[in-house]
DNA sequence: ATTTTTAACGTGTGCGCACACGAAAATAAC
DNA sequence: GTTATTTTCGTGTGCGCACACGTTAAAAAT
């Protein structure tokens, strides 16, 4: 690797000279910045780094803001640990990573936690824009304070929003139908459980849900999709009448898709079907889901990488503050198929970085 | 973070102290060695990597030996990228990974490409171990010359390898019966295409097909598996005369499973099978597999995830090399499964890392 | 032609750490 | 008590880069 005081030493000028080529700032002569540039091309000068690193020691906060998890949804533990991960990491890099959980059925809370974030003065803001109104207001803000902020895990439009990271949920809840189709016969009757889409329409389950119908339809399949809805999906009773006032003439229900994560409780409640239990689509290995997977209750999870997308976000947006790197407007992990055979043992902390500890 | 200087200064010692005392080397008298620990463990003090990276100035090379590739066989191309990218990320931190392809059917280009390798003296290796009885040659020679190596793809036992970066190839066949299984019914039948296992029986292919016949074995399923095997997958004819000579009292073939990278060629073949075209299985994503999946002619792909193992092989090595990291003896990438509706649209590059360009 | 302004470039320091070297203190040898 | 030896510790330098500051050369103003 090459230095920028060989190249210097190579071009008859000083290391400061050339630096400031490599930054495209102001004070060189355009003849030897030219002259300068076509050294730096020829040995395929890199900056590094590290040293850059080092003697930038630029001091950021990035602030992030998720919902929290408890026993019943566990689904955002697993971004939550990447975003340590990356923060960990960011460390040495000098960045600080700071994490705010809000309840993500309480739109106050959500506006709560934002107030105690932009208390850390951040550099670069991490947002799960869970309420649609109150997200514009927050970003509004935000924007005015000119702190760019990137969307994690739900696709906002029209928010000026660095970039977004997630998974592309129509397209899972398409994939989901094909891996039902799969395991169907041409008769068969599908059972779609949701509960009440209590946020915006726009949210990541109706999309699978479209998608799911979509592809059905595209296909032009004649499987029968019966759709029920569930507040509370520990409600067996609930579950059990909403079945069996689905409308008789129906063929039998072989395959029930969840598009949600809570696919092992619907495995709980056909556990007693009998012989004839249908195979159950869900999504996210959160670990309830893991063991009924492994238990063969489920047939397939359809997991988004949750622990890679925190990652993620958290690792692009640092690299956007250190060195201007452009982000893409979407980063969209991929969608996997996680069947019992398949089902990583650990969690998902596949994610080797090289200078952590 | 709090350093080394601020450290020293609270324990009332030079930072040189503190030094000795953070790498256990000798000249501290246990007295204040003991109290230095004390305030590292206190402030909860971690080495600067990025510091520390800059000053070790340590200089290593890696070097990699695997299978080159071609039109025909573009398997190793992933893997090979995955390297680079590692390599080019590895480069701040002193380390130079250099590569070496070798013939997959020559065991003498395999010694000989050793031999070349030999000569950049490496203080690391990463090994496919293509040829059992050469590689316990070469091995010799690293463990005498005490240079550390690790496997890549191949799972060879037995030979003091610092670990084995792969997949689980028993499990993915298992894994693609399960798939097979779901798409058929009880009575079909199902047919493996193989070419000639010229390698060794403890290869990855073979290793597939046990999985695979395990699954129907232990779950006691009564679909006849058709085993046939070509030595030139191109050949139509050769391919066509094995399946009409097949016994005439079974039943429809409705499945075809395709335990190694090829599974393009057969889609081919099976093209003017006439309307009812089986349920085909295969490994990998190379470019020819990728586009017989978009094109609807392979049902699933089984993917090792190619490019994140030689990422993981040359980014393991280095931590080993620069930091002592130990390394877990088998990194397994998860199994992966591929259809129409998830491949990812470019290269499975999504291995982001931070000091990257 | 002299001064003032500006453009163009060189120099020096520090980021946090590792490590070589040398100084001081403690101990041993005589 | 003096010298030799060993233990214990402090100091200084450099890794490659960014950036503030100072210096020189060129251009502009007078």
């Amino acid at each position: 690797m090459i230095t920028i005081k060989e190249i210097a030493k190579l071009a008859n000028v000083s290391p400061g000279t050339v630096d400031r080529v490599i930054h495209n700032r102001p004070g060189v002569s355009e003849k030897t910045a030219q002259r300068i540039r076509e050294i730096l091309k020829e040995h395929d000068f890199k900056v590094n780094r590290i040293a850059q690193s080092l003697a930038l020691k630029k001091k950021f906060t990035i602030a992030v803001m998720l919902p929290g998890y408890d026993e019943e949804n566990q689904f955002w533990k697993s971004p939550l640990e990447g975003i340590h991960k990356a923060g960990e990491e960011a460390m040495s890099f000098g960045i600080d990573v700071k994490t705010f959980a809000f309840d993500q059925k309480s739109p106050k809370s959500y506006v709560d936690s934002f107030g105690l974030l932009l208390k850390t003065n951040p550099q670069g803001v991490v947002l799960v824009p869970t309420f649609k109104k109150e997200t514009k207001e927050l970003t509004q803000i935000l924007l005015e304070k000119e702190i760019p902020f990137i969307f994690l895990n739900i696709a906002l439009e029209g928010h000026d929003n660095l970039c977004f990271v997630g998974q592309d949920s129509f397209k899972s809840g398409y994939l989901a139908a094909k891996l039902m189709q799969l395991c169907l016969n041409e008769n068969d009757d599908i059972l779609t459980v949701h509960s009440r889409s209590n946020l915006s329409n726009v949210n990541n389950i109706s999309k699978r849900i479209k998608g799911f119908e979509h592809y059905f339809k595209a296909l032009k399949l004649k499987n029968t999709n019966h759709k029920i809805e569930i507040e509370d999906f520990w409600d067996a009773k609930k579950f059990r009448d909403k079945i069996t006032s689905l409308p008789q003439e129906g063929n039998e229900i072989k395959g029930i898709f969840v598009p949600n994560s809570r696919a092992h409780i619907i495995a709980k409640h056909i556990e007693d079907f009998g012989n004839k239990i249908p195979y159950l689509i869900g999504f996210d290995i959160t670990e309830h889901n893991s063991n009924a997977l492994a238990d063969g209750k489920i047939t397939f999870l359809i997991s988004q990488k949750p622990f890679q997308q925190g990652y993620q976000s958290v690792s692009g947006l640092s690299k956007f503050l250190l060195y201007n790197t452009p982000l893409q407007p979407d980063i969209l992990s991929p969608i996997e198929i996680i069947t019992k055979e398949n089902l990583p043992n650990g969690q998902q902390k596949d994610y080797t970085i090289f200078p952590s500890l």
